[in-house]
RNA sequence: GGCCUCAUGGUCAAGCGGUUAAGACACCGCCCUUUCACGGCGGAAUCAGGGGUUCGAUUCCCCUUGAGGCUACCA
């Protein structure tokens, strides 16, 4: 036995070895063609959709080849972990329709043969892995303890700068047996840290199945493969883990590319075939200055997926205009194919975009718009309801008591309709898109306030319930030309003065007297939904409005 | 400071050496509709700057500038 085999008997006595290990994760038995992904979050939470976007391309690459797409959870920073993480990952997943093939339910089972797919349950792996680097004189216990923290970090590496002191080597590289063996006996931890054989002159090449080919500095750091508490940081469980796993594309955020060289050193240094990285951009956000930058937890409600579940964007509009965003050769597939599913879609991965998108909610109300006017009145009057049975319970009890009236608003040149409206984009708005079914109308704010009181008097006297829309559309008529508003448009732009407005504008103030609102569906559709008792009570309450 | 990534209209973006520089969202105008929408047609708007290479650069190379990332016992 040489030192370096003592002492990693020394550090970690006993346990399996490396080769029993790879043993029980044998090569998966699938094609060339088909392709392993994953999703690796770690539990914080909170999904925040720069996490989601590269899971989802992981999920499509996987779906599409026919090949396998994983979750496994990195719990290996007990700092940062916070109770009932998982099952809110497990939820945005799951209304997203995103199914992993193999994971690790909440009670703790594993699905697949590949578990366990949660970090903080693989610590004798990591062990083994790490012994043996240390018996092969590649890896060393670490008595130090240099920096704790981000302050810590930004602080050291501040005077670094300064100092502009480039060493790199850890002082605890060449410990021998015997001074590795005090510092235990003296009953102190120990991190273990990669011994680098590099001197920082080297380059290495990587490829980006995005980007493509990128060369950088080596890695010439002694950076930490287990931390003093045994658990590894993300560097260290993703070489095993996704070696293991059998992983063979790796989707990652781009701010990973930087480490990229130091997972190479690593791979090698465990003897592992380099996996295949997809490093996707980052999404960015407008701010109310116009200024760009990272869409961020703490100051953009949308970086949380579950927003879109709170606002009521369907889940097919969010995931197409990610989709979109990943590659806009999808919006014209979409236009070709208007009646497919989205999963049909197939992108290359070197069609996925290089440069960092701005995050623009106005595009995926258009895209939540198509896809709602899409919808049956029926259909969305219940997807309302169950959204407001998460959200809104008192919603929900008026939706579900008053369920005709609110299911002919929905109806509203929807059903019948060959050009349905487009003017819904989530659920959430609904509530103030049809505010005049709850309460009865603001006048406070009406313009021309006599010639609305005149107009609404004179339709309030011969009003009667309509029948179809063409017979309220006629009475209209007649009661505006009664009432000096003109019926021929062309008339009333040639000597606007010589009426009190178009026809328009008397629609718009038996529109604002019933409603409160500038626009919506026609009315006749609305005094249908109200009934007549209700309509004759606004109608009213309008003409005797005080000026 | 060092290393790395990125750069076409307001936004998402096609483009792979020769194009009137697609398309979508948003914006503006017109038409349709004697309401509101939907729809149709049209408009304004982009190759960050400077050098090369080339008969010819948005496209290839270099520099500059700008934006961002990494440089932790975070991911």
């Amino acid at each position: 036995m040489n030192d370096y085999q003592k002492i990693a008997e020394l550090i970690f006595p006993g346990g399996e070895s490396v080769d029993e290990i790879l043993k029980r994760y044998p090569p998966r038995k699938l094609k060339q063609t088909q392709q392993v992904t994953r999703f690796a979050p770690s539990p914080t939470g909170f999904m925040h959709i720069g996490n989601f976007f590269p899971a989802f391309i992981s999920y499509n690459l996987a779906k599409q080849s026919q090949g396998i797409f994983y979750l496994r959870f990195e719990d290996t920073d007990s700092k940062r972990e916070i109770k009932q993480a998982k099952e809110v990952i497990y939820e945005i997943l799951e209304k997203f329709d995103i199914f992993p093939d193999e994971y690790q339910t909440l009670d703790g089972k594993d699905v697949g043969d590949y578990g366990p797919y949660v970090q903080s349950q693989r610590g004798s792996i990591y062990r083994a892995f790490a012994k043996k680097l240390v018996a092969e004189g590649k890896a060393f216990p670490c008595f130090c303890r240099k920096t704790e923290g981000k302050e810590d970090v930004l602080k050291s590496r501040q005077t670094k700068f300064e100092e502009d002191d480039e060493k790199e080597y850890d002082p605890c590289r060449d410990l021998s047996y015997q001074q590795v063996k005090q510092h235990l006996d003296n009953g102190e931890k120990f991190a273990i840290r990669l011994k680098t054989k590099n001197d920082g002159s080297e380059r290495v090449k990587f490829f980006d199945l995005i980007k493509g080919e990128i060369e950088a500095k080596a890695n010439s750091k002694d950076f930490i493969l287990l931390k003093n508490d045994g658990i590894p940081p993300y560097a260290f469980a993703h070489a095993i883990d996704d070696t293991l796993m059998g992983t063979t594309i790796v989707v990652r955020g781009e701010e990973y590319i930087s480490s990229t060289p130091m997972h190479i050193e690593l791979f090698e240094a465990l003897g592992f075939k380099p996996t295949c990285y997809c490093h996707n951009p980052l999404i960015w956000k407008i701010d109310e200055n116009g200024n760009k930058r990272k869409i961020s937890k703490r100051n953009d409600p949308e970086a949380d997926m579950r927003f879109y579940f709170r606002q009521g964007y369907p889940k097919q509009a969010v995931l197409e205009y990610l989709l979109n965003l990943i590659n806009s050769g999808f919006e014209i597939w979409r236009k070709n194919n208007p009646d497919k599913e989205w999963t049909e879609y197939h992108f290359g991965i070197k069609d996925i975009t290089t440069v960092a998108p701005v995050f623009d909610i106005v595009k995926l109300s258009d895209i939540s718009k198509n896809i709602i006017a899409g919808i049956s009145g029926q259909d969305l009057y219940q997807q309302w309801l169950e959204w407001a049975g998460q959200f809104d319970k008192n919603l929900a009890s008026v939706l579900t008591e008053n369920k005709q009236k609110f299911v002919k608003l929905c109806k509203m040149e929807r059903d019948e309709s060959a050009k349905p409206r487009k003017d819904i984009y989530n659920l959430q708005m609904m509530k103030e898109y049809f505010s005049y079914a709850f309460e009865k109308p603001n006048l406070e704010n009406i313009a021309e306030k006599q010639n609305f009181v005149d107009f609404i008097n004179a339709y309030l006297a011969s009003f009667k319930m309509p029948q179809s829309n063409e017979e309220w559309f006629a009475h209209i008529k007649m009661v505006a030309a009664e009432n000096g508003f003109a019926t021929d448009n062309k008339l009333y732009k040639q000597n606007p003065e010589a009426f009190k407005g178009n026809i328009a504008k008397a629609c718009l103030f038996a529109r604002q007297a019933i409603t409160g609102k500038d626009n919506g569906p026609s009315l006749y559709y609305i005094i249908d939904a109200l009934g007549q008792s209700e309509t004759l009570d606004r109608l009213e309450r309008a003409a005797n409005l005080q000026i």
